[in-house]
DNA sequence: CATTACCTGCAA
DNA sequence: TTGCAGGTAATG
């Protein structure tokens, strides 16, 4: 499901819902490999009690602060959810978190793939997490300069290079291929090879592809939902992810469907052609 | 850099 | 039955 738009919606909604309210009991945990640190037990014993003071998002991850001073940090990876649902919910077989609060209600952490993870981290952990993750694409710091920073030396294909959290934090396989829709940008570019034009370009490519996402809602394939249980529909406006065999919106040629850093990777052939020899010496 | 693993569900 | 999926970590 989630990259940056689908997990900052997600954590707003939740945030909004959940500030204030006192975790009472930590229950349904049937699958312990989600919980990435501490151990389980210990997980439980620190979360159970503590009230919730505020909540934010770094890279992919969801931040809850808590009057403890940890922070549990939740990942939804590919298919996790969270919801908040009211006292007599059932979880069904794929929740494998659920978190009492003292009004009854209680927090789903929903995954069929069981790749979401959970940790709770005191500061030194959280500025670890922070440490290991790059920039983020709409703050303030990440300019037309600090992208072309971000690219100089780096001959690795562009697109893994948007994929690698450790350069630019919450950009995932759709809003990879998005951005380099809007900026007119093959996938196996480069990165350095990239001119000043273009990276003007891409760094406009990849807030509009996150910008109109939150706008609308976030996408949905298939799990996504908020927390409120509500589905993105930013899914109805790609440009090239998932429209094989399409028009391009721009040009009308037909997008097409490869692999690039094993990712199934869309573009379309016409205005993200590599540039040919001769235009590249000119740039 | 490529491959495999982690999991399940769903469409082809 | 096979292959593929919004992510990431661990291997050659």
């Amino acid at each position: 499901m989630p990259e940056l738009p689908e997990v900052q919606l997600a954590a707003d909604s939740l945030g909004v819902q959940i500030a204030g309210t006192r975790i009472v009991r930590v229950e349904r945990l049937d699958w312990y490999r989600m919980v990435e640190t501490p151990a389980p037990d210990t997980f439980i014993t620190l979360l159970t009690g503590r009230q919730v003071r505020g909540w934010g998002r770094r890279a992919k991850w969801i931040l809850i602060d808590l009057d403890s001073g940890w922070t549990l940090a939740l990942h939804l990876r590919m298919s996790g959810s969270l919801t908040v649902q009211p006292v007599d919910a059932l979880p069904d077989p794929h929740t494998h978190l659920v978190l009492r609060l003292d009004d009854g209600r209680q927090v789903f952490f929903r995954d069929p793939r069981k790749f979401g993870r959970a940790r709770l981290l005191d500061a030194d952990g959280l500025a670890a997490l922070d440490a290991a993750h790059g920039d983020e694409p709409l703050s303030d710091a990440f300019t037309v300069e600090r992208l072309a920073e971000l690219l100089r030396g780096r001959k690795r294909a562009i697109k893994p290079l948007l994929l690698d959290q450790s350069v630019i934090a919450g950009i995932g396989n759709i809003y990879a291929d998005e951005a380099l829709w809007h900026a007119r940008i093959h996938p196996l570019r480069p990165a350095s090879d990239l001119s000043t034009d273009e990276v003007a370009a891409l760094h406009d490519g990849i807030r509009t592809a996150l910008r109109q996402a939150l706008t609308n809602g976030g996408s949905t394939l298939r799990d996504y939902r908020n927390s409120y249980g509500a589905r993105g529909t930013n899914q109805d406006h790609f440009n090239a992810y998932d429209r094989e065999g399409q028009p391009c919106p721009r040009c009308s040629a037909t997008i097409i469907k490869t692999v690039v850093a094993q990712r199934g990777t869309h573009y379309c052939p016409a205005c993200q052609a590599i540039p040919s020899a001769a235009t590249i010496r000119r740039e």
